[in-house]
DNA sequence: CGAGCTGTTGACATTGCTCAAATTTCGTGG
DNA sequence: CCACGAAATTTGAGCAATGTCAACAGCTCG
């Protein structure tokens, strides 16, 4: 709400080959070589704490990464009723487009900064280089595949298996290698946020965390810090498939 | 489960030119003087209600193309309960993988003709075709913005909605220009499978048949064909975005 | 004609939602 | 640094939508 970080193409000195997320996005595929073609169609944004980046139906000029910060894509209906269809991450890629729309709003969970791209520069980049389409292709598989376990999520699991399951996401990719046995986790967004991505309210998330403490699966320092001291016991509460 | 039409591997004499899906398909990215390529790499098979055509996790050798009947897709947790991602018709493609094994699983739900390609092949044509490589993407963006869609339907809509949400999408496909008032729906899926996709109960879904036809807004001539006289007063009731 | 599915209906149980209030957290200004 | 107000979170009580269990009906295939 407060705009006093709405910068709008403003362009960062961050040069691509710099850039500390670039093997986990898009531009992987971009070999050294290019990065200089690549820097020249890229600018950069930032957006303060619940700012919106843009709406669903909007028109889809631009595609974008994530370089910072913790993203919230989200569909609506028509009574104001909010699905979260996913949580974004530096690296991750945002900008979807259906026919020249985006198919999803977007909007900063925090403090957000972002690598833009103009859609015609991506299809003549794409053009020139057919390994990051490749990439692109592979991203959408991957995202695909995480769309389809929400599925499963949404439509069959309980509120605490619901819950469970989120919380070992966000372990999984924290870690990333899942040798830990342990695992403490920010949680950036509220549980508002979390209530609309899993298909609960707000009130039956909360009371989740509360069981769970209480039942020593999980410890709650503070509301948006979770700790799991045993993993291995969350993943068989979480009904993993 | 009767396994009669269990014909694997045996070569249709149907060739891609005459392929009454292509246009619907990644094929039709191929241009024609290529079908003949395409055609040495393609081959068919045949398989019953019920049939499985591959499990989850299973490893991918192969993907496939729908040229006839219904397919269903799913995802399962360890103590049963299923969750469908996706009913496939002709012209849709299957076959997603992650990591060399399937993402989910694959029945078909009535006699299925499928056009099938090894993996490894379809690797080769995407390399020396760079419009197949762009017609996938278009299709697994279509598939993503799909299940974005199914994620606010299952985790936001009620009961009632759901089955009215679905009505709608099938009447959609089958009329491809929404230009009708009124629709027949031929459903060959099962309460089962219905209720598996929507996140809800058999009895669920058919008591929300039953009371919908008590309403007038559909009409139900036998459990599988469903008539909207009016699509209008359907989308209403949908809650549609 | 009877067995076995699939689908429908009924009675009841339960999960998660709604509404409401108490509590905690956090930013702002004095 | 502390006080205040707004917002987020937690907790409580009651309820409604949907699930569970059970019986019944209708259809299909031997």
């Amino acid at each position: 709400m407060t705009d006093a970080q709405d910068r709008s193409s403003n362009t960062v000195a961050n040069a691509c080959e710099r850039c500390s997320v670039r093997h986990r996005a898009m531009c992987a595929a971009v070999d050294f070589d290019h990065l200089g073609a690549l820097e020249q169609i890229v600018s950069h944004r930032q957006f303060a704490p619940g700012q919106s980046i843009f709406d669903e139906s909007e028109p889809a000029d631009y595609v974008y990464n994530v370089s910072n910060g913790d993203v919230r894509l989200y569909k609506l209906l028509a009574d104001g009723r909010r699905q979260i269809t996913g949580f974004l991450r530096p690296g991750d890629f945002l900008g979807l487009v259906k026919q020249d729309t985006y198919a999803y709003g977007a909007e900063a969970i925090d403090a957000v900064e972002l690598c833009c791209m103009r859609i015609v520069d991506l299809e003549r980049l794409l053009r020139e280089m057919p390994a990051v389409r490749d990439r692109l292709l592979d991203m959408s598989r991957d995202e695909l595949a995480a769309a389809q376990e929400q599925m499963l999520l949404l439509g069959r699991k309980s509120a605490r298996e619901k819950v469970l399951s989120f919380l070992l996401l966000r372990a999984r990719h924290d870690l990333d290698l899942d040798e830990a046995e342990s695992a403490a986790l920010d949680l950036p967004m509220s549980r508002s946020d979390i209530a609309d991505y899993l298909g609960l309210t707000i009130e039956t998330v909360s009371r989740t965390f509360t069981s769970l403490k209480e039942e020593g699966l999980i410890d709650l320092p503070s509301a948006q810090h979770v700790v799991l001291p045993n993993i291995e016991a969350v993943e068989a509460a979480a009904s993993a498939d």
